[in-house]
RNA sequence: GGUGCCAUAGCUCAGUUGGUAGAGCAACGGACUGAAAAUCCGUGUGUCCCUAGUUCGAUUCUUGGUGGCACCA
């Protein structure tokens, strides 16, 4: 029997939490969560993380592991579920199933990133102080030098590609474009798209509703105990950076529970223009929940037969 | 009921000395390789309230409606 990694993708509020639960008892196999911001621990309102108790029906890998002061990125999660899957769940039962929209976290894990260096804490402080100071134009300047390559293909108005790329070639002391290959890996296990997508109203009424229930459910009180945090990047964090909005008076209340939900329907349309590139995606609405079993267990019986 | 003001994009409003119109926000489209729920780029989407006139031509001027707001009764 060959392995086959499932992938489970759509945008925030279509349902992929619920489906994900029924799919995970059907194929006898945990949930790898792929939502970035649910790795953090404390955030489980906001980024509508399964709850201790769902926890305890179907095994979750990958919620709550991060303190919000924690370092994390895309690669080390390449690294943890490939070693997660090889360790473990395929050990366990032949396919995995990996949840979220996330969509550079699950590239990572389906084709791989370039091995680039890690970035140092104090050459990216030093960057964004020269940032502040000497503004973009300057940093450009010192890239167009370092790396002309990337130079020419890089968004030059896009602050924080100009910096890594800048932070790299200086850290390394080699062209940052020299590290991107853009090689995509092969992976010793099939992969099998899932994307749930629903009519753009739909969604967005979702998204809407949900915003109110996390409001109902505590939101408030949780990000005003992240409120000291306020300026690391995991909380830079639709739900909460527009309540910190609020807290420090800027914004009405009214004002910023309406922008959490503007800025998620925001997120829900950069999500889908990521997926739009890929043409290995199988769509379905999430309500055809039978329609969607059935084609997976068509695909993983025709895996197993042609290889 | 009377008088005055207003009616233009999804919203708030500009504007056209008569030649079918443009800002902000929203919306929509896109990019994306160790910060990615981040960050960045692009795009006006319109019975100019309705009707009848004047005019080569009316969103603009005139008549009569309709709706809203204010004041007076």
């Amino acid at each position: 029997m060959t392995n086959t990694l499932v992938v489970l993708l759509g945008p925030t509020g279509v349902g992929k939490t619920a489906l994900s639960f029924h799919l995970a008892r059907h194929l006898h196999t945990p949930i790898i969560s792929s939502d970035s911001r649910q790795f953090y621990r404390g955030l489980e309102i906001g980024t509508a993380a399964p709850t201790f108790e769902e926890q305890q029906q179907i095994k979750h890998h990958f919620i709550g592991i991060l303190d919000v002061t924690d370092y994390y990125n895309a690669a080390q999660f390449e690294t943890d579920v490939l070693s997660l899957l090889e360790t473990d769940i395929f050990k366990q039962a032949p396919t995995g199933l990996i949840v979220g929209g996330s969509m550079m976290y699950i590239d990572a894990v389906c084709k791989g990133i370039d091995d680039i260096p890690t970035v140092d804490e104090s050459i990216r402080q030093e960057l964004l102080e020269r940032l502040e100071k000497e503004g973009l134009d300057s940093l450009r300047m010192q890239l167009k030098i370092l790396d002309p390559e990337y130079y020419a293909e890089v968004d030059l108005k896009n602050h924080k590609r100009i910096l890594h790329g800048l932070e790299i070639c200086l850290m390394s002391g080699k062209p940052y474009s020299s590290f991107r290959t853009k090689k995509v890996k092969e992976r010793p296990f099939n992969i099998l798209k899932i994307g749930l997508n629903r009519p753009r109203e739909e969604l967005y009424e979702r998204i809407n509703l949900r915003v109110d229930e996390m409001i109902k459910q505590g939101l408030v009180e949780e990000a005003r105990k992240f409120y000291p945090y306020k300026h690391l990047n995991s909380l830079n964090t639709v739900g909460y950076k527009e309540l910190f909005q609020y807290f420090d008076g800027n914004w009405e209340y009214d004002f910023a529970v309406n922008m959490i939900k503007q800025d998620s329907r925001n997120y829900a349309r950069r999500q889908l223009s990521w997926f739009n590139r890929y043409d290995d995606i199988h769509w379905f609405h999430p309500d055809n929940e039978e329609e969607i079993f059935e084609f997976i267990d068509t695909s993983l019986y025709q895996f197993d037969i042609y290889l």
